[in-house]
DNA sequence: GTAACTGCAAAATATTTGCATCCTT
DNA sequence: AAGGATGCAAATATTTTGCAGTTAC
């Protein structure tokens, strides 16, 4: 455990993280930063990052492991299970705004996280 | 491509599957018939079977790959994208029986095929 | 000063591939 | 006979880990 130190690759890769729009992969940001920040720093930034809850993971089509900041999460309650949508072909990730939606689609039996839909997007179609 | 060849082997794992009420891994299969089929020979084979829409696949939590069988799907529609949902805990895939919930939660802009739902079941929690 | 961070190399893990051989139709 | 299936070993690719040295607070 311990404190998260607000390091320059802490910053860097934090400030990728807030201007993207939607998720990243974490290989993304290792071929992003090649050259500059080691790619076991990254997954251990990213690590840290998750567990202070600044973001938030999942695993995508091709078992690679995307990222997404936390939109309205605060320590004590992880609460931005929103959707993703990942194409199969283009292997873009897009975050579907909507609420309510896992407990919608499955009432209250488990402890929804995360929700990941597959499929095709309307650009690859 | 070719005709799949309904070979000893490409049965044994069919009768896993079939016998599943749930999604299995490939890497349970492929420790499964340790010693008795090569972890190649279940790849290729679950391969086969996804080409030929007798399984779908899905990627878990961690990044392995998940079959379940397909119950009602033919060679030019392949519609049974029933939701899925993973306990990060202690990794087992549910079956979600649920009817249009794909395009009930994102509308209709994209094509859906599969959903992955992640969290913590209820035994776990 | 101490605990956290970093880079490097090596390890771990799941899946894929090349190739020679075997089997099914 | 021919095309598909199989086993084996090696290759890929992503993520993790151990360790020694550096940095932030």
């Amino acid at each position: 455990m311990g404190i998260i130190r607000k390091t320059k690759h802490f910053q860097k890769v934090l400030d990728i993280l807030l201007k993207q729009e939607n998720a990243v992969s974490a290989n993304y940001l290792v071929t992003h930063f090649n050259d500059e920040i080691n790619k076991s720093t990254i997954y251990r930034i990213l690590d840290k990052m998750e567990d202070d809850r600044i973001i938030h993971s999942f695993v995508g089509v091709n078992g690679l492991k995307w990222y997404a900041k936390c939109v309205k999460c605060t320590v004590k309650e992880h609460h931005d299970n929103h959707p993703h949508f990942q194409c199969e072909k283009c292997n873009e990730v897009q975050c579907i705004n909507h609420t309510n939606n896992a407990t919608k689609l499955i009432g209250s039996q488990f402890l929804v996280k995360s929700v990941l839909l597959t499929g095709i997007c309307n650009r690859c179609f």
